[in-house]
DNA sequence: TGTACATATTGATATATATTAATTTGTTAC
DNA sequence: GTAACAAATTAATATATATCAATATGTACA
C-alpha cells in the first residue's frame, strides 16, 4: 500500500477528463452499482441512442475505467477501475455539485 | 447533512470538467495545502506564464471553485469549494491515477 | 504625474470533443 | 443461407477548449 502519494496530474486530469462527461458519469454510475451491464441495458436505462451509447462505452474502456465482456450477441460491460466508486461517492456526498 | 445524496450528473461532470486539467488540478491541489496564494505565487510554482495562470484562475473563479480577493496589487485566490480536498485526496490515494 | 509592477483581457489560431446519421460487423437461430 | 438482433465504426459537422502573443487595466509609490 502506498502510504504517502503524490499527484500525476496529467494522469489523474486524463482520468477525470474521461468521467467528466454527464453520459459517461451516469454510465459509470450505473455500473458502480451492478456487476455488469450489456449495451442494449444502458440504452435502456440511459434513454439515449446506440450508437452514442458505444461511443461513450469505448472511450470509457480505451482509458481503462471499463473493461468489455463479450458473451454471444451481447457485451457485458463493467468497471475495471473500482476506486472510482469512491471517487463518485465522495462527489455524491459533496455539496459540490455546485 | 444529507443522508442519501443523488447525482446530477450535469451539475458533477460540470464540476469535473473544470478540474479535470493538468494545471487547473495543480493550483486546487496547491490552494487545498495554503490558505491561499496570489496569481505570482502561483507562475512561481507552476511555471507557466501569468496570462495563462490567470486565464485558468479565472475560469476555475466564474464556476465557484475558487473566490478571489484583491489586496492592493495582489489578488488572492483560495479555495471556495473546500470539499474538492476530499475529492483530490481520493483520487490521489487512488490506483486510478491510470 | 509618471513609472513599475500585478493581474486581466482580447484576438487569433490550433486542437479536442460531442453528436448525428448511416453503415458495418458479428452472432444466433430458423 | 438469410433474417433478426446487438454492438461498433465511420464520416460529417458542430461545438468547446487550450494556448500564445499582445495589450489593457488597476494599484502603489516615488
Amino acid at each position: 500500500m502506498i502510504l504517502n502519494p503524490t499527484l500525476d496530474y496529467s494522469k489523474a486530469s486524463a482520468v477525470l477528463k474521461t468521467i467528466a462527461h454527464p453520459v459517461r458519469l451516469e454510465i459509470v454510475h450505473h455500473l458502480s452499482g451492478h456487476d455488469s451491464l450489456t449495451v442494449s441495458n444502458l440504452v435502456g436505462l440511459l434513454n439515449i441512442d446506440q450508437p452514442l451509447v458505444s461511443h461513450h462505452l469505448s472511450s470509457l474502456r480505451l482509458r481503462g475505467i471499463l473493461q468489455a465482456n463479450k458473451k454471444g450477441k451481447e457485451v457485458y460491460y463493467s468497471l475495471k477501475e473500482k476506486n472510482l466508486i469512491q471517487v463518485l461517492d465522495c462527489i455524491k456526498h459533496c455539496s459540490c455539485n455546485i
